[in-house]
DNA sequence: TTATCAATGTTATTTATTTAACGTTAAGAT
DNA sequence: ATCTTAACGTTAAATAAATAACATTGATAA
C-alpha cells in the first residue's frame, strides 16, 4: 500500500470538519478556493489532497459538500466507529472525556481506567471507571486500538507498556514524558510545553 | 534573517527538556547518538539541528549537557522570560493554568481573563482573574505576547480579535474553531479531535 | 451547435527537509 | 611521537512536500 503523508491526513480531517460546519449552515457545494481559504491552505493543496482519496469534483459546480464529507469519512474513519480508552481520570482526563463524549463524531465506545480506589466503580457521563489491572481483560473483548494517557508523568511509561500489551496501536500522550514504544505504535504528543515555547519563540520573531 | 524551520525549533525544545532530565540524574555529557535515541530521531538530525544554533561539541566527549542546555535556552527563550495570558478560566483553562504554573520553566508572569462575574476578582494559584474588557489595558503594561484560548467555541474568534488588538502575537488555541488572524500572528492548534482521528487512522493501518 | 471560461485533475518544477558521505578533530593506545 | 578510532561539523545527495503549469471538463450563452 502506498504511504500517505501525515500532513495530508491531518488536512483531510480539517476539511471534513469544515464541510460539516458548512453543511450545518445549509451550503450544498463549494470550490477548492473557498475550502482553502477557510482551512488556511492553497487551492492546489486542497485539490491534490483530494486526489489522494480519489474524489472527483465538477469544474462547474466544484465539490458536493455532502458527498465529499462522506468520502473523507469513509477514507479516514474506522468503518464500525472507533473505541478509545482513557487512562487516568483526574482533572485533565475528565475534561478530555467530556469533550470526546460530546464532540467526537465517530466514537463508538469509551472505556475509563484509573488506580484510585475512590474512583473505581464510580461513573462519569454514565461510564464506569475500571481498575487499570483489568485493562487487558476489558480491551481484549472490544476492538479498541486507541488510548489517551492522562496519568502523572511517573506512571506514564508503565501505563503505555500495559496499553501496548492490551493491543493498543495509537496513543495520545498528554504527559511530558517521551514514551518508548514499538515501531508499529503511533504516538501523538499532546503536551503543551513544546507548543507553548514554540509559539513564544515565533511570537518574538514577528 | 535566515528562516529556521519549525520542526527544528520543536526538536531543539525537546532536546532541551531531555538534557534537563539527564542533568537532574547527574549526567554531565552525552553523544548525539544517545540524545537521538531518547528523542526518537537520527544522530545526524541532532547534529544538524545543533549546527543551527552554532553549538560546538567535542569528538571525544560529545556535548556538555549543562552548556548545551543553556545554549538552546538562550536561543529559544525570551531573554527576560515570557508572560502569557489565559482567556477562559473554566475547567480546561484552570487545568492548563496549574500545569503552566508548576511546569513551565521560563514563565515570568500569567494573566487570567474571563467574563463570568462570579469568577472576576477571585484567585487561582494566587493569580487574580480579570474581566476580558480590561485586557487591552492590562496587556499594554507588560510585555505579554502569548495567549492561551480556552473559551467556548462561539466566543473564540471574538476573543482572538481582542487579543490581537492587545498586541498578542502567538496563540495556543484549544477550541475546535479555525481562527482568522493576520499573517504575523502565530497560531498553534491544540484541539484533540484532529490528532485523535489521525491516531485512529494510523492505528488501524498497522 | 459551438465557442467561452472558470474550475477541475494531473504532471512537472521548485522548495524544504532528511539522510548519507566524508573530511576533521582530539583522546587514548602503541 | 605518531597511529588509530569514534564522534563531530559540513557539504552533497536523496527524499518528501508544496507549488506552479497546463491540459481537461462541462455548464452557459452567443
Ligand atoms: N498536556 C497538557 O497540556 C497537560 C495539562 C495538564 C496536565 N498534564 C499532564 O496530564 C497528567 C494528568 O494531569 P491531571 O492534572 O489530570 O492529574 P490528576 O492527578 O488530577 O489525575 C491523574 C489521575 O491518574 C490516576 N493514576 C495514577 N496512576 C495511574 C495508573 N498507573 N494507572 C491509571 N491511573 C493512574 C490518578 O489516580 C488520577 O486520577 C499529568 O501527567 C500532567 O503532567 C498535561
Ligand atoms: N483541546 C481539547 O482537547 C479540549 C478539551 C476540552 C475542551 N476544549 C474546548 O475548550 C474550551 C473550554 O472548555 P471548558 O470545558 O473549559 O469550558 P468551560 O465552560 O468550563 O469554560 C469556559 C470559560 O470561558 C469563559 N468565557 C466565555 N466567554 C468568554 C469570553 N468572551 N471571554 C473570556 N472568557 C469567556 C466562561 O465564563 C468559562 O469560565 C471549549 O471551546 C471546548 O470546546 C478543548
Amino acid at each position: 500500500m502506498l504511504k500517505i503523508p501525515e500532513k495530508t491526513i491531518q488536512r483531510l480531517i480539517i476539511y471534513r470538519k469544515i464541510l460539516n460546519d458548512l453543511r450545518y449552515f445549509g451550503e450544498t457545494n463549494l470550490f477548492s478556493t473557498k475550502l482553502a481559504k477557510i482551512a488556511g491552505y492553497s487551492p492546489v493543496q486542497v485539490r491534490s489532497d483530494l486526489m489522494v482519496i480519489g474524489y472527483q469534483g465538477s469544474p462547474a459546480r466544484g465539490y458536493d459538500i455532502d458527498n465529499l464529507e462522506t468520502s473523507i469519512g469513509s477514507f479516514i474513519d474506522a468503518p464500525k466507529g472507533e473505541g478509545i480508552a482513557i487512562v487516568g481520570v483526574g482533572k485533565l482526563g475528565k475534561s478530555m472525556l467530556e469533550y470526546c463524549y460530546w464532540k467526537c463524531p465517530n466514537l463508538s465506545s469509551i472505556e475509563l481506567f484509573d488506580v484510585d480506589s475512590k474512583l473505581i466503580g464510580t461513573e462519569v457521563e454514565g461510564i464506569k471507571i475500571h481498575h487499570i489491572d483489568d485493562i487487558e481483560m476489558i480491551l481484549s473483548q472490544g476492538n479498541i486500538r486507541v488510548a489517551i494517557i492522562t496519568v502523572p508523568p511517573e506512571n506514564a511509561q508503565d501505563v503505555a507498556g500495559r496499553l501496548i500489551l492490551a493491543g493498543i496501536k495509537g496513543i495520545l500522550n498528554y504527559t511530558p514524558v517521551r514514551l518508548k514504544v514499538p515501531e508499529d505504535v503511533f504516538v501523538e504528543e499532546m503536551d503543551m510545553i513544546v507548543p507553548l515555547e514554540k509559539v513564544s519563540f515565533y511570537a518574538r520573531q514577528s
